[in-house]
Formats: C-alpha cells, sequence, structure tokens
DNA sequence: CTTAGGG
DNA sequence: CCCTAAG
C-alpha cells in the first residue's frame, strides 16, 4: 500500500534516460502525406518515437542520448499510431536529444538513468551501464520462450520494415491503459536489434502525426525499457509484446535487486487490466488524471481526441487531491486536470519535469535542460508542413473556427490545440503584415516559408481581421488575378461563416 | 466549451 | 505558450 501511494505521488514525474540509438533509421514524419517510403529514402536528421520507439537519422546511430521528454503511445482512438515525436536537434546535437518519460507508474528516478540498448553496432556506449532495472533479458523480462519465437518472425520482417501491419501492440495498450512500445529489428548494418518498451500507464500522451504505421515502422529503434519492472510488470510486458516479435537485446549491468530497491512499482498489469476490462471499451474519455498531472502542462492532456483512460485505481495514483472517481468523464478529468494543476507546486516536488520536446527546428534546447524550473513550455516547432496546413485550413474553414480546423487538420497531432493554432495564425499574420516586427525573427520565420505560403497567408490577412486589424492597410504587393480571385473566394468563406454563426 | 486578447 | 475574460 505504502507503495501504491508512493507511487501515485510520483506518478507525475518524468524521468531522463540516457539511450543509446541504435543504427540509423527513418527519420520523423513530417506531415501527413510522407509516407514510410519517403522517410526511409530521404532519412532526415530527425528523432520521432512511435509507440515508444525512438527512430532518428543516421547521425544518430551509435550514440547515446538522452531523452527527456518522452511521449508514448496509448490508442487515443484516433489513431493507432501512437508515439510522440521529439525534438531534432538540427544542428547535429544528438547526443543531447531530451526525451521524457513521464514517470508515472514507472517509479520515478530521479537521476538520469542510462540505458543501454543494445546493439550490435557500435557500442560505443559503454561508459552508460544500465542501472535500470529493466533488465536486458528476455528470459527475466519472462518474454524467454517466446521471444525466441519471435526473433523469427522479426527476423523475417525485419528485412523490411512494415508499414503497418502489424499494429499489434500498440492497440492493445490502449485498452489496458499501458502503453507499449514495439520494437522492431532492423537489419542495418547487419545487425538485428530490436527493441521493445513498455511503458506504463502514465505517459503524456502525445500523438505524432498520422503516420501511416502503426507500430513498427521504423527500421531502427532505441531501447528504452523502463526500468523497473517488477513481477507484476514483468508479466504485463509479456502480454503486452505478445503477438509482436521481439528481441530483446539489452545488457543490463547492474539490476535485478537493485533496480528493485530502488524503483518502487507501479501499478500492476493486472490491475490495470482489470480496470480496463471493466470500462475499456465502453468509455471512452475517461482518463486518467495521471497524465495530466504529470503534465500540467496542457499540451499533454490537451487532445480532446485522445482521452485514455487509464485504469482509475491504477492513475488514481495520480493525486489524491484530485482523485478521480471511477468512473470519470472527461469534463471530471478536465476539472481534475485543472486541480492538478493547481496543484502541480506540490506535486512538483516529486516530479520533475522537464518539459519539453522540441519538434524539429527547435534548436534552443539548452544543452544542459535546464530541469527544474524552467516552466515547461513545451514548444513544438511548428514545421512548414503544419504551417502550410493550417493555412490550407483556414482558407477552407475560415478564420475563427479553430477547433474545426484542428479536429480535420490536425487530428493527429496531439500537440497543436486549436489556441495554438490560432496563436500561430496569429503569428503568421504579424509576420507576413509587415509590420513592426522585431525584423529579425519573424522576418526570419517568414523567410523559412514559402513565398507561395507567405502569399497566401497575405491574402487571408487581408480578408481576417485577426489582430484587430480591421482594414488592414496592406495590399498585397503581388496580387496576380489568381489570388484576387482567391481572395474574394476566401472572403465568401469568411463572410459565410460569419453569417452562419 | 470555444474564441479573442493580452501577457 | 499560457491564462483569462467573453459569448
Amino acid at each position: 500500500m505504502d507503495h501504491e501511494a508512493h507511487s501515485r505521488n510520483k506518478f507525475v514525474n518524468m524521468k531522463s534516460q540516457r539511450v543509446k540509438v541504435e543504427g540509423s533509421f527513418a527519420p520523423a514524419l513530417e506531415d501527413e502525406t510522407e509516407t514510410i517510403e519517403h522517410l526511409l529514402a530521404e532519412p532526415k536528421s530527425e528523432y520521432v518515437t512511435v509507440d515508444g520507439v525512438l527512430c532518428c537519422g543516421k547521425e544518430t546511430a551509435g550514440k547515446c542520448v538522452d531523452i527527456e521528454d518522452f511521449s508514448c503511445g496509448y490508442d487515443f482512438g484516433l489513431n493507432t499510431y501512437s508515439g510522440g515525436l521529439h525534438s531534432a536537434h538540427p544542428r547535429g546535437r544528438y547526443d543531447e536529444l531530451e526525451f521524457g518519460v513521464l514517470d508515472g507508474l514507472l517509479d520515478e528516478v530521479d537521476e538520469v538513468e542510462d540505458i543501454h540498448a543494445i546493439n550490435g553496432l557500435a557500442s560505443p556506449c559503454d561508459d552508460y551501464l544500465l542501472d535500470i532495472g529493466f533488465t536486458g533479458k528476455a528470459s527475466e523480462l519472462g518474454f524467454g520462450p517466446r521471444e525466441k519465437s519471435h526473433l523469427g518472425n522479426s527476423s523475417s520482417e525485419s528485412q523490411s520494415p512494415r508499414l503497418s501491419g502489424s499494429s499489434n501492440g500498440a492497440v492493445g495498450i490502449s485498452e489496458s491503459s499501458t502503453v507499449t512500445i514495439q520494437e522492431f529489428e532492423c537489419k542495418n548494418n547487419s545487425v538485428d536489434k530490436a527493441v521493445t518498451h513498455e511503458f506504463h500507464g502514465g505517459f503524456r500522451r502525445k500523438k505524432r502525426r498520422r503516420i501511416p504505421v502503426e507500430g513498427n515502422v521504423y527500421p531502427a529503434s532505441i531501447n528504452l525499457q523502463n526500468l523497473e519492472l517488477d513481477n507484476d510488470e514483468k508479466t504485463l510486458v509479456k502480454e503486452i509484446v505478445s503477438g509482436e516479435n521481439e528481441k530483446l537485446s539489452i545488457e543490463a549491468t547492474k539490476l535485478g535487486a537493485f533496480c528493485k530497491e530502488k524503483r518502487l512499482r507501479k501499478p500492476t498489469l493486472r490491475y490495470i487490466e482489470e480496470f480496463s476490462g471493466k470500462k475499456s471499451k465502453d468509455s471512452n474519455e475517461r482518463e486518467n488524471c495521471s497524465a495530466l498531472t504529470a503534465t500540467q502542462d496542457r499540451s499533454k492532456v490537451r487532445c480532446q481526441n485522445e482521452h485514455h483512460h487509464m485504469s482509475p485505481g491504477i492513475l488514481s495514483s495520480v493525486p489524491e487531491e484530485d482523485s478521480i472517481s471511477e468512473n470519470q468523464t472527461l469534463a471530471e478529468f478536465r476539472t481534475q486536470r485543472k486541480l492538478a494543476k493547481k496543484h502541480a507546486s506540490i506535486l512538483a516536488l516529486e516530479s520533475d519535469e522537464q518539459p519539453i520536446t522540441s519538434e524539429s527546428e527547435d534548436d534552443h534546447v539548452p544543452k544542459k535542460r535546464s530541469r527544474k524550473h524552467d516552466r515547461r513550455k513545451h514548444q513544438r516547432m511548428w514545421t512548414l508542413s503544419e504551417v502550410t496546413t493550417l493555412v490550407d485550413g483556414i482558407s477552407e474553414y475560415g478564420v475563427g473556427r479553430w477547433t474545426d480546423i484542428k479536429r480535420v487538420l490536425f487530428s493527429s497531432s496531439a500537440y497543436r490545440t486549436p489556441i495554438d493554432l490560432r496563436d500561430k495564425w496569429r503569428n503568421l499574420l504579424r509576420a507576413s503584415c509587415g509590420k513592426k516586427m522585431k525584423k529579425e525573427v519573424e522576418q526570419k520565420e517568414m523567410r523559412a516559408l514559402p513565398k507561395s505560403l507567405v502569399r497566401r497567408v497575405r491574402e487571408l490577412a487581408t480578408v481576417h481581421p485577426y489582430p484587430r486589424q480591421r482594414g488592414k492597410k496592406f495590399a498585397p504587393p503581388i496580387l496576380p488575378t489568381s489570388s484576387k480571385s482567391a481572395s474574394s473566394d476566401l472572403i465568401r468563406k469568411y463572410v459565410r461563416r460569419k453569417n452562419r454563426s
């Protein structure tokens, strides 16, 4: 019991881990149009996690990275794939990637854990030892037999990444409210690696963009195992994993007992399952506050769609204060969230937050992640594709209908709330108008955007009164006939919208 | 609850 | 991004 209580409190904690990236892989998907094949064909230097598997560009292969913001996937009910995008450091500092893991159910480990993902590849990371409970040995996890069989599978599959087929694991998770990660094997480098991750419920749920694949798509992965697994957990893992092929290759240096002691426990799988079983299917909206709490940032929680429930009991782990009743509704959930926020400070003590994950372009990741104090601002850089999508959405739906746009065009992006969209639009307007902005800043931003896009923004800007500029003085310098028509078209739409409302 | 605004 | 006031 104590343990339980303890874990509750810790539920929110995030953990940082140092992991080694195995092999090279597919880059993050930039937009929904991208396919895995594209990615494979033209790897970018980005990291992405899908179902817990971190994937990255070649540059990272063999390197050890710190992961601070790990997002895992649940089944959001929207897409099966889950996972989060993690920051990519354009500058190439992959070794400082941050990936965060909510410590949620996992126990909290305050310190950074070193995980040694195995890889046949390089092995440069000897320095990082595992002190994780997760022992590398599959056998310990109980995968033993299964593993073997799976291995067979994986190897066969390994040859080519599979796009979606599988799906397996991730989906199952949702029910149990546990996240699983899948593993896959890649033969790149002539090494086989398969990784499996298993997370316990409390992660921040984030969704990546739409990824065609459900689970294992990327050729390479990192093994982020969670460290602390107890028997129950092991069981859990086993279950989760089942169905998948996995091969764990992890090397544990010290673990076992040590870990156990250190890490306290988390809700057992069974527990989770029990709950999930009860309500899993029908209940759609409940969520575990744990997540919330953990996050205090709404971004994690934000997506409306992705409410995932965790079993209350487990999650309940969360703050007692915000305790969730068993059947919590979404509304309740939200409320809770609010409460959680309020108590965040309190919780903060136990959890360390590391908020941010920056996305692809984000470079300002501090070398040393400033942990505690930064107000977690998970700032996610807006990618070009996102901006484009946003602009498209605005032109389609009109300005102001952020939720619609979010739903339709950004449904797969867990982050990016309607408000975010609006804010982004606001910024675009400011930038495009060339108003007095701090020259460098926004202009720079604008520069990055394709002219065509900028032009569209401007056109829309003429129509839309955002920052209170009703009659914008700005007349697009270049307004080809086509754009003119487009503008009027937009205007019409806008008007219509207005009337409607 | 969703927007608009402001910080 | 976050928070708050309005509709």
